[in-house]
DNA sequence: GAGTAAACGAGACGGTACGTCCTGTCTTGAT
DNA sequence: ATCAAGACAGGACGTACCGTCTCGTTTACTC
């Protein structure tokens, strides 16, 4: 006797047209740029129609970036410190990647003084994509390569931190040798204390020797 | 000769007025509740005025933050490794003072895909801030204290990402205990191989040479 | 072999619930304020159930108040001019019964212009009212009762057009002296000429010749 | 030390074009097809400066019809009867006029279950209109030439109630001849009973003879 | 009885209009 | 020339209904 679900069923073609028009108009107009009424028309669809999904932009934005942001697998090499070296590289990677990682950014800018939305951040988006690195890092300091006095969460905080502080800043990314020279200097922030010897970078070991240069 | 701006001055208490509006308005309702509308009515001016001061919202906010939080003095105590403590809690302290450091977060994130605030918050806020710190590396690099093969912006990042990540995720900072493990581990990422042990914290006694200098 | 309709009958309940929502929600939120969609919710009914009896609102309240107002029925008490008094004063007590004279006038009003809305209305709803009336005048001119040099229109217009013409103005209807008055004197425009004096006041005693007939 | 009027006034050219539009849409489209929308579209303004003006549908067209109706002067030919017959003359030229006859009638309809509306209806539109038949039927009791036992509003119901009804039922007015017979009717139903013998009417004496016709 | 065709409730759909809010510009009279 | 005030064109907001369209279910005729 059970009923089944009543009334006509969402049209997942809508769905598809809304999720591409959003990032369409993000990647050309950016987050601020972004208005339901343009996606309504350029997904082909009535207004109310994308309000019955997502009542607010922000829903929207989270929504269509948790399913256009892969989750990053487990590289899991036996290596903890070297698979965080590969985790960051890929969130790098997703960063630069066309016109999302700005945007991911403004959104979680966005966040910070609207709670509803910074939950529904949390919960879509961070929260499957952080967990990954929590598994890597719990599991390095288990095996004895991660030093055990330091929260996971600061261990995140010190892998993914200057990285992203980098894009916030300037909007754009390190370069090859700037990326391999902080991450050498964070595995020793992390690296515990009698852990194999440092193994080679990947990619290959950085033998710079020049002052600071250009303040940005 | 020179003949003197004609007609009415400027008045310097609409500015007063309208910085104040701007910061009360960023307190209670956040940078995305912040309307020009609103600034000018709790101001008691008229629109046009603050238009005339300020082409647009974000020049308004820039201006703003940049004259209400202060620049933080050089401390030069002869350790730049400690210097970069004491910056770094400062900037901790900021993130927390009332609802200033939310609305920093959230500008940069607005900023990254509208250069034009972009451009304006890096020279009117950033600049000043983090030169105080680019001195403190360069000095520090300079005196065989922090490695020399690492730029002074990477330096900049490593000491000020993992603090501003945390913010931008959950919109709180480090406790007490965190904040001493992080600062202790990005030590090690930083100081030059052969620098002396680990000083005792920054809570012990400040022996600074020259006193701060002018904020702001 | 006349195949008799196939399928699912339509409900009689369902009918029932719709006029009776309908009817419900023009008292209480008067014509302009009848959405399809309440009345469909009030009747516990769906959207499309109602637009498959009546294409529009307007068939759909036409329909009701055809339905909700009963057809006078002919006096014929032998004086037509005392019939007409008759058949107004009923007019009247139907344009005072509960909300249903506000409506009808909205409606009339309404379908100035909308030549669809009027045609239904005069077809359902008038022609069978006016009809009794065109029949009692035509039925006096043939008795020498009332002029014979007015077409039955503008017989029927001197007898009903002010009294609706007051409703229309103050949403009100005449009291019982200025009704007396005003009927007396429409006697007056339209009694033939050599006709007996005014008879007493409808008060009196009725005498009818024949009972009404079926009230519709 | 009386401040002039503070801020921009409003324009002027700016109420002529809102008020243009409305009379066009309503001449194209009815009063049922009356949008602000397209009002402001068509008058080329914004729609925020219509609400500003008006704010509502019907407080627009209510104070549009007042402008564009003029107000009938008092003819004041010595003879109130004919006084009231060149009145209700006038009237009717204006409810055939370029749709605004339907238009007020369709409003008169639509402010029955809207009080607000009525009352702004009775105050820019009625009052002064209906004034004019005041006074004329108030100066024709005086003279003796209008029955004294009659209401003035009860008078004015029977001269113009039968014409506003024949336009409410039918959409259309009295063709000549019908208005002649119908006026010489009412003429007989509020002439002062010792008046003078009844003058000859506006167009001459109709002798119409022949039996009520079509219907409708 | 077993099919089956239509009606049913529910509710999604593309739309249109609503009335509000804010933007950035402009036009006043007054200072 | 600046000020407070406020009107202006424009545009997006989020809501309410419109009339149409699927859905899965129910129901009464027909075979």
């Amino acid at each position: 006797m059970a009923t089944g679900r009543r009334g006509r069923p969402r049209s997942t073609a809508v769905d598809w047209a809304v999720e591409q028009a959003t990032l369409d108009l993000l990647a050309s107009a950016g987050y601020h740029g972004l208005t339901i009424e343009a996606v309504a028309a350029r997904a082909g669809v009535g207004r109310p129609t994308v309000y019955r999904r997502w009542p607010t932009k922000d829903d929207l934005v989270v929504d269509v970036l948790s399913r256009a942001v892969p989750v990053m697998a487990d590289p899991d090499t036996g290596d903890a410190l070297r698979d965080l070296e590969v985790l960051a590289a890929g969130v790098l990677e997703r960063l630069v990647a066309a016109g999302v990682g700005p945007v991911v950014l403004a959104v979680l800018g966005a966040a910070i003084d609207r709670p509803e939305l910074a939950s529904r951040l949390a919960e879509r988006y961070l929260s499957p994509r952080l967990g990954v690195l929590s598994e890597v890092i719990t599991r390095g300091v288990r095996a004895g390569q991660i030093r055990d006095d330091l929260d996971v969460e600061v261990v995140r905080d010190l892998v993914l931190g200057p990285l992203v502080y980098r894009v916030l800043l300037t909007g754009r990314v390190w370069n090859r040798e700037e990326r391999t020279a902080a991450m050498a200097a964070v595995r020793l922030a992390i690296a515990a204390p009698g852990a194999a010897a440092p193994a080679p970078p990947v990619t290959g070991p950085p033998r710079r020797r020049r002052p600071a240069s250009s303040p940005s």
